[in-house]
DNA sequence: GTCATCATGTAAGCCGTTACATGATTGC
DNA sequence: GCAATCATGTAACGGCTTACATGATGAC
């Protein structure tokens, strides 16, 4: 889950771990509050499977040798965005890999058995345009079944004349929202099997990307993959 | 959480450990996929801190002396409801004692700093009615709060124009039910501040219940507390 | 010079999951 | 007798949180 949206945030640009800690708060609502305690060792992780290369590292793609001066080297790597960058020692800015492509498009396109819960679902949701369009149509519907299925047993507890107004109040809200859900679900399926063979909003994740090239760090990014809070799970 | 939870339940009668987690299942929406791994170990943990005991065992409560006759005392224990039971041995029938009353008050009450997400909420909501009237209506303006906080989140992430249409609709639908949920609260909030003051929804959850009564777990419940998932936290 | 913020990391521990192991009861 | 369901438990492990430790930079 964190590996997918570390991943997700690095397909559009470099960063480093307080600033994807920042991403991550701010603009995905869910996984708003994960700690440093979950971050680094995830990146950590990350770059012992070779899915991010931290700055300053060239990986082992050829082609771009290292010219000998580290700083000039991690100067090349400083995140173009943004004020003019204020500390520039401790940051360790990360890279995604070939690999990490790789990973990312296997997490993004797994299909949980059982455990795919919203914020699973938003997550990806959020990441779609780098799914091919019929696994994000699959996801829609995957998770329409899962919804429906809720909305059956909500309405099952909504309909138990025993339950004291709270509980009542709150089986009924739960019955609405999930509602809800569905239709907008049904609306994002809609567009997706009428306009979405257009392939406009599909980039090939793993996509032949031979070159590094830094200019892409500064210019390309279609912002953030950003999308809040789909999730009643978090503040 | 769970111990919140199971305390909950038991509040309103006797069960054993595969009920508890049926109910868990069917009845409260969140939680609902807790497994025996930790539901088993929830419950030896609660019966070591004196919270609940095991049908069969009188607790330290003076005044029924066992008869001798385990089977009968026992007996005694078996949940009167629903079809007459099957399998008459193996199972564990547990219920709260005065010190489990004390504990579900206090684990009620508790104001979480940060960590309460939508299942907390959910649940302390499905048991408001053993939260003292200031108590429940602190807990609905503590909830609101945070989703009013959510909402300006989801707001500023909606108005970034950078989003791809997934994360535009994502962010768009989060700020919509964040809205949605929020006047649902306004509802209740406003029910418990109008005809909140007349108490028939109290009851005073460490109730002085000195003489464990058999026909309680038989007649007692309000039914169960109920209510299905407000979270969209799980399947 | 000191405080707030930025920045990275480690250690302990909780809470829960999956998988495994066991056995009784009922229906066929 | 066998399978399905009911019922209880243990063991290993995973992920995330809290708390702790450290240090650079910039503002005042």
């Amino acid at each position: 889950m964190l590996e997918l949206a570390i991943l997700g945030l690095l397909e559009e640009q470099e960063l480093h771990g307080y600033e994807i800690r920042r991403r991550l708060r701010e603009e995905l609502g869910f996984l708003a509050n994960v700690s440093f305690g979950s971050l680094y060792p995830a990146l950590a992780r990350l770059e012992r499977s070779g899915a991010v290369v931290a700055a300053g590292e060239v990986a082992s793609t050829p082609g771009i040798p290292m010219t000998g001066s580290l700083a000039g080297e991690r100067a090349a790597f400083w995140p173009r965005r943004g004020p003019a960058p204020r500390s520039r020692r401790g940051r360790k800015v990360y890279r995604i890999t070939e690999e990490g492509r790789r990973q990312f498009a296997a997490l993004l396109a797994a299909e949980p058995g059982a455990g795919e819960d919203a914020r699973s679902f938003g997550l990806r949701l959020a990441f779609a345009r780098y799914l091919p369009p019929a696994a994000r149509l699959r996801l829609l519907e995957r998770r329409r079944s899962q919804l429906q299925e809720r909305l059956e047993a909500a309405r099952r507890v909504a309909a138990d004349h025993q339950l004291d107004r709270y509980a009542r109040s709150l089986a009924e809200h739960a019955k609405e929202s999930t509602e809800q859900d569905i239709s907008w679900l049904d609306r994002l399926i809609a567009a997706e099997r009428s306009g979405g063979g257009d392939g406009v909003h599909w980039t090939p994740s793993p996509a032949p990307m031979p070159s590094p090239d830094p200019s892409r760090a500064a210019s390309a990014a279609p912002s953030s993959a950003a999308a809040a809070a789909v999730t009643k799970g978090l503040p």
